[in-house]
DNA sequence: GCCGTTTTCGGCCCGACTGTTTTCAGTCG
């Protein structure tokens, strides 16, 4: 674990701690958002403490500031540590039962002594908490089935597991009868490349109609658990044990329940907060004058008795409050609402912007298609190029090409190429970085492809040094055009090289080469936080596939959204670059 | 705890659902 992420551990133990102590609750609110700005900060924490900026960062105050440098200089935080010290292990982790939050857990600690998730068992069942002041039958029951159904997040899973669950569950609500329309939200419409759970918006035609929507929801095939539901929102677990949430609205409050649904939590804070300065009032049903709404009486479930100054369309809403469209992978409170204000929000990576992938397989190596199947899968997805990179000799498990068979395939790609209209095709290869530095082929091999992507397989639990030297060196070969899914790291799996990506950034921004957005799943490497870091650094990026068969080209959209969601605008991609221009990037490092 | 065309104290987003509440607190989105 990196420090960045040490310490965003830490800010949120501190914050659920402020929490259970009945602080101010602030204080929770304000921790927890620093232990989010660090989670997603490329920020060299170590070297901003050195320097003493880490007071600039907009969130991080004095208090913090001083308990970062004490971590970062000695390893340990005593304010941290005494403040463990004050509440039980067991009691923290209660905070994780669905249903549970600090006040009920606190009470039932100062008031019962319980610390420990049995201990609350053996008391709900043994009766002895019923005479606790609103405490009821019912709530203990609640409880009881939040402690065995375990943690309230089983978990964040992989956006590429959660896609299909989630598309599956759409189709299905389309069919309700009432449902007009029906969209993802949250974390799933950001893109994130994990998710917590899933948000499903429906719009109906009348308000009436909504009750009708979340009792068909939680009749759904496959709900293991109904954990609510009420006339506008139903909350159901699946078999998996992953949640779905559904928002019910009228077809004329769309853009501001999609909008509210989407997220992320701090934008909707952040954007709903710019109203406020501006005199309005901003919540799922619409964006309304703050005076009008004040003297209104809103009743729940229904709309506000007054007109919105906009709700419809998120973009009326945004541009109501003076602001351009946010792009949903924009939405995590990065700056991009400030940077909205101030017009200088970035034209982020389209999918329209890619005129090709750099990095695919065929039969030749492990792909399942052959050269021409795939060059006329890239056609169709509208591409100009197509680079064919199959592994190399050391891939022995992958049927990687030796210099002989790799010289053969190189040919047979040029032939094709020759007789092939509507795309154009690259003779490449994947050489393996091996775990030295040095590449899988002699450069006399690598000097006849016309694009190398080089990329670590094996050996990913190197040290720093170790790592980032053998990265550095596949960097300054001048044959290697992209350093393909730099760190190894995969999704809900391995942690990858711990690479010093500053010094990877300055060496591949100084020799001309990409690093790549490998869009695999369960990949996504390099990931947003390094991604951002990289363009701002200067760095190229390639956004790729990897596809090991044609039907895989589609899954550009997964490292699309990663470079999206890292401010990636189509100037810092080489494959948003022209053939003519993708060559003269290619040839100039050589 | 953090922050400042509201400036160094006072405000910090806003609403739905649940349970035990006769007027609202807690938890969650
Ligand atoms: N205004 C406002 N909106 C919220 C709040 N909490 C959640 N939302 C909105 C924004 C979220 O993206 C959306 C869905 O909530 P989730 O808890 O599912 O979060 P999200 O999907 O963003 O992340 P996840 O991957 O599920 O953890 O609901 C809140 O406190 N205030
Ligand atoms: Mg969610
Ligand atoms: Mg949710
Ligand atoms: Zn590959």
């Amino acid at each position: 674990m990196s420090l960045n992420t040490d310490l965003a551990d830490i800010f949120a133990t501190i914050a659920d701690i402020m929490d259970l102590r009945g602080e101010n609750p602030f204080k929770g609110i304000t921790y927890r958002k620093i232990s989010r700005i660090l989670r997603d900060s490329p920020l060299d924490i170590r070297q901003a403490v050195e320097n003493g900026t880490i007071g600039d960062i907009e969130g991080i105050g004095e208090h913090s500031r001083s308990i970062i440098e004490e971590y970062v200089r000695t390893g340990r935080s005593t304010e941290y540590e005494t403040l463990c010290r004050s509440v039980p292990a067991g009691v923290l982790a209660l905070l994780e039962v669905e249903g549970l939050g600090p006040k009920t857990v606190a009470r039932f600690w100062k008031e019962r002594n319980i610390t420990s998730a049995d201990q609350l068992l053996t008391a709900i069942d043994d009766g002895s908490l019923l005479d606790m002041k609103g405490i009821g039958q019912k709530k203990l029951a609640a409880i009881r089935q939040g402690l065995l159904a375990r943690a309230k997040t089983a978990g964040r899973r992989g956006i590429g597991e959660v896609l299909p669950v989630a598309q599956e569950l759409l189709r299905r609500l389309r069919r309700v009868e009432p449902v007009r329309s029906a969209e993802v939200a949250g974390s799933l419409r950001r893109m994130k490349e994990t998710i917590g759970d899933v948000d499903l918006l429906a719009c109906v035609a009348e308000e009436t109609e909504a009750p009708v929507v979340t009792r068909a929801f939680v009749e759904f095939p496959g709900v293991e658990r109904v954990l609510g539901q009420g006339d506008t929102k139903a909350s159901i677990v699946v078999g998996s044990g992953l949640q779905i949430d559904l928002r019910v609205l009228p077809e004329r409050h769309f853009g501001a329940a999609l909008m509210y649904f989407t997220g992320s939590k701090d934008h909707n804070v952040r954007v709903r907060g710019l109203a406020q300065k501006k005199g309005m009032t901003l919540n799922e049903w619409g964006l309304y004058d703050a005076a009008e709404y004040a003297r209104a009486t809103k009743k729940t479930g229904a709309a506000p008795p007054i007109e919105p100054l906009a709700s419809r369309t998120e973009h009326e809403i945004f541009a109501r409050l003076g602001l351009p469209f946010i792009e949903p992978e924009l939405r995590e409170d990065r700056g991009e609402v400030e940077a909205a204000v101030e017009g200088r929000l970035p034209r982020i990576v389209a999918r329209a912007d890619l005129r090709g992938d750099l990095h695919t397989h065929t039969t030749a190596s492990d792909g399942q298609n052959t050269i021409e199947e795939m060059a006329e899968a890239a056609r169709a997805a509208g591409y100009e190029y197509l680079a064919i990179t199959d592994h190399s000799k050391s891939q022995t498990i992958a049927n990687g090409l030796d210099a002989r068979r790799l010289a053969k395939h190189a040919e047979a790609i040029r032939k094709l190429n020759d007789r092939l209209r509507g795309i154009t095709l690259l003779a490449g290869a994947e050489v393996d970085i091996l775990s030295d530095g040095r590449l899988d082929y002699e450069d006399a091999v690598l000097a006849e492809l016309d694009i190398v992507v080089a990329s670590p397989h094996f050996a990913l639990k190197q040290e720093q040094r170790k790592a980032t030297d053998r990265l550095l060196r596949a960097i300054e070969n001048p044959y290697v055009n992209i350093i393909g899914h730099p760190t190894g790291r995969l999704i809900g799996g391995r942690e990858g090289l711990p690479l010093d990506m500053p010094a990877i950034f300055r060496a591949a921004a100084a020799s001309g080469t990409a690093l790549e957005i490998n869009s695999s799943y369960p990949r996504l490497d390099l990931d947003e936080v390094n991604s951002r870091a990289a363009a701002e650094a200067g760095v190229l990026l390639a956004i790729n596939t990897d596809a090991h068969s044609a039907g895989e080209l589609e899954a550009i959209s997964f490292g699309l959204a990663v470079a999206r969601r890292a401010w990636v605008t189509p100037a810092r991609v080489i494959n948003c670059m022209p053939l003519a221009g993708l060559r003269a990037f290619l040839k100039k490092k050589k």
